[in-house]
DNA sequence: CGCATAGTGGTTGAAAGTGGGTAAAAGTGG
DNA sequence: CCACTTTTACCCACTTTCAACCACTATGCG
């Protein structure tokens, strides 16, 4: 059993794109991966996903194993590996996210960075606080639930 | 069979944003979790959910395994895994409900704690007497109830 | 009626967040 | 292959936040 990320933490992204990670998941970090993470695109929405490299490994391993001859396999390859980049925390905990990637999520000064579990999500506030009012509409709508969630109870 | 929390308990939120844990429930708390508890957001109702800290991780457990690929699922993954945060119970049995978290329950001065079993619910005052009255009032309309409650003997 | 415990609020010191400067390294073009 | 430009990693300084601590008040119980 692993890490567990959780929370929302509203950030400043500094004027070199550095992106200084919560003093409270630090340690965490430090045991894991000794502050090597990967970072790269979410293809659903536009938001980057931040691993611990372990954690990444994993994943990676799935998708290579994907058949090869079908086209939507490689293009989640293509797109997930493709744009993967390895950080690494500096002293004061910070990692620079390559500009590439915070073009694709429109990553300006003001983000959110999401702990979703094995990972986590950064997010541009703005572009969060649509997303998550939109969920919220989309539940008091009464938007049906998988099988797989008809059995949680929380 | 864990820890089961009842009752209702009007209490106030001082200027930090600090909830007091009434005193009867300390000690259990205490050996249950050393105090480390989770906050998250419902995402039927504007209030608030707050778990010891073992009892959240089970919860969590399930919904990351959900798929990922899954928009529902997502959406469910971001709103409860996003907003939840740990707290810890400080010396005068107090945990602090971070900025973002009071903003969705609306949480001001007065508010209200409920008992719900595993959980506790963080209500506004002024809308837990406004939820609870329509729920009483629907009783009374005679709103159906479903099979499953059928058979209920209280 | 007094004591003990819970509730409440304020203060302060350490640590996290933030920003910039500099030097080395990598990349680019002649 | 060398010179020049751009990037990035490391370091330092400033500011803000928060959590632990302490003091006072209210309440309930013996």
């Amino acid at each position: 059993m692993g890490i567990m990320f959780r929370g929302v933490n509203p950030i400043n992204l500094d004027g070199k794109g550095r992106l200084a990670i919560p003093a409270r998941y630090r340690e965490s970090i430090g045991d894991h991966c000794d502050g090597k993470m990967v970072a790269t695109i979410d293809t659903e929405s536009k938001c980057l996903l931040l691993y611990p490299q372990p954690e990444w490994e994993v994943i990676q391993a799935k998708l290579d194993a994907l058949p090869s001859f079908n086209p939507a396999a490689r293009r989640i390859q293509r797109l997930l590996v493709g744009h993967a980049t390895d950080l690494d925390m500096d002293a004061a905990g910070r990692v620079l996210v390559p500009a590439p990637l915070r073009e694709y999520a429109q990553l300006e000064k003001r983000i959110v960075l999401l702990g979703q579990g094995n990972k986590f999500e950064i997010w541009s506030e703005a572009l969060w606080n649509e997303t998550r009012d939109a969920y919220l509409l989309e539940v008091e709508a009464g938007a049906a639930l998988p099988d797989e969630m008809q059995t949680l109870s929380l």
